[in-house]
DNA sequence: AAACGATACGGAACAATGTTCCGCTTGACA
DNA sequence: TGTCAAGCGGAACATTGTTCCGTATCGTTT
C-alpha cells in the first residue's frame, strides 16, 4: 500500500527516480559553472549519467531546469532582503547592499542574466519566477527608502529589477564593461534631486 | 574587356547579383519588422524569392545582414550627435536627446537589443561594428556635458552605451517595462552629484 | 550570333540543439 | 516471486544557421 495515495496528497515517488532528480541538478549546476547556463541539454544528460529522456521526465524543459539549479540561491537573496533592512543604518544603504547581492548572483553565473530575458516560450516561466520572487522585497526595500526621503517616489520596483537584470546582461568575458559599476550609475539615479541632510 | 581591373578597385558585379542585394536588403527589412530581427534566414531568402545559398554569398552570416540592413540609421544617428551638440541649450540636454534617439531605434526594432548582446561568433561583428561608431559620438557628448559640469568625469561612453543597449533588451511585449523610463534613471545616476546653479 | 568562362544561383545536405516518443527496465508492493 | 505502473535511454523529429556543389546566367570575346 502506497504511504501516502489519494486526496491530493503528493505521491511518493521511486528511490531511483529521486536519486536521478538529484544527480540531474547536481550535474547541471557543475556544468552550469564550467560552461555557461546555456550548456546543450545534452551535455548535462551526460554529465548526470542519464539519457535526456531523464531530464524531460524530471523538468519539462530546460528553464526548469535552471530554475530548479538556482532555487535556493534566489531564494536567499530574497530572504536578505529584510534583513539587510534590519542590519544597515539607512534603508537606502540596505536597497544598494542587497542590489549588489542580485548583481552578484546573476553576474557570477555565466549567461543566466541572458538567458533571464530570452523570449523562448519556456523561459517565461523562469523570468516570472524570478521577479515574484524578488520584485515583493525590492518593493519592501523601495518603501523604505522612499519614506526615508532617500531615494524618489512612484518607482516600480518590477521595472528597476528589470533593468537591474538587464545591466547583468554579458557581464564576464568584456573587461571594459562592469555590470556592478553601471548598476551603481543606475542606483544612483534612484536618489531623490533634493535629499535631505 | 572590364570596366575596372587590377590595382584594388572594385570588381563589377554582375547585374543580378547587384538586383538580388537590393532585394534581399529589402526583404529583410519588411521581415524584420513583421518577424522581428530573430527571424530565421530561410524566411528572408522566401521573401527575397531567392534561396538561402544567395543570402550566404552576400552576407557571410545572419550578423552581416542585419548590419548592412541597419548601416543607414546607425549612420544616422551618429551623425545627430554634433547636431544636438550645436543646437540644443546645453550638452547635457543634447546627450538626453541623442540618447533618446538611441533608444527609439533599438527599442522599435523587435529583438535588436537582443541580438546586440548575443555571444554568438558573428554577432562580434554586429556589436563592435555599432560600438565602434556611436562610442566617439557618445564620448564626444560626455566630454562636452563633462565641461560644463553637468555629468561626472570619468564616464566610460563605451561602458554607458552597452548599458543603454542592455536596457533596451526585452522592451516591447512588456507593458511593465519601459526602456525609455529606465534610461532616465541611468542618465539621472550621470549627472553630478553636486550640480552647479 | 554563338561560344565560352567566370560569376551567381538554388536548394539539398550538414551540424547543433531543444523536445517528443516509445519499447524496455526496474522498483515497490502484494 | 509475480505484477505493473513508474521510470529510463536514446533514437527520432523539428528548427535553424551554414556549407557545398551541380546548374543556370551574365558579360565578353570571336
Amino acid at each position: 500500500m502506497r504511504v501516502q495515495h489519494g486526496g491530493g496528497a503528493a505521491r511518493t515517488k521511486r528511490a531511483d527516480a529521486r536519486r536521478n532528480e538529484k544527480a540531474l541538478l547536481d550535474a547541471a549546476a557543475e556544468v552550469f559553472v564550467a560552461s555557461g547556463v546555456d550548456a546543450p541539454v545534452r551535455d548535462i544528460a551526460a554529465a548526470a549519467g542519464v539519457g535526456v529522456g531523464t531530464i524531460y521526465r524530471h523538468f519539462p524543459n530546460r528553464a526548469d531546469l535552471i530554475t530548479a539549479v538556482y532555487r535556493h540561491q534566489v531564494e536567499a537573496c530574497a530572504e536578505a532582503g529584510p534583513a539587510l533592512l534590519a542590519t544597515e543604518a539607512t534603508p537606502y544603504a540596505a536597497l544598494v547592499r542587497w542590489i549588489d547581492l542580485f548583481v552578484d548572483f546573476l553576474v557570477t553565473k555565466h549567461g543566466l542574466a541572458a538567458v533571464m530575458q530570452s523570449d523562448g516560450p519556456g523561459f517565461a516561466t523562469l523570468h516570472a519566477w524570478f521577479l515574484d520572487r524578488l520584485v515583493p522585497v525590492c518593493n519592501q526595500l523601495f518603501a523604505a527608502a522612499a519614506e526615508s526621503g532617500e531615494i524618489r517616489s512612484g518607482l516600480d520596483p518590477y521595472e528597476v529589477m528589470r533593468a537591474v537584470g538587464n545591466l547583468c546582461v554579458g557581464a564576464e568575458g568584456d573587461p571594459r564593461y562592469d555590470a556592478r559599476r553601471v548598476v551603481g550609475l543606475l542606483v544612483a539615479g534612484l536618489r531623490t534631486a533634493d535629499r535631505p541632510g
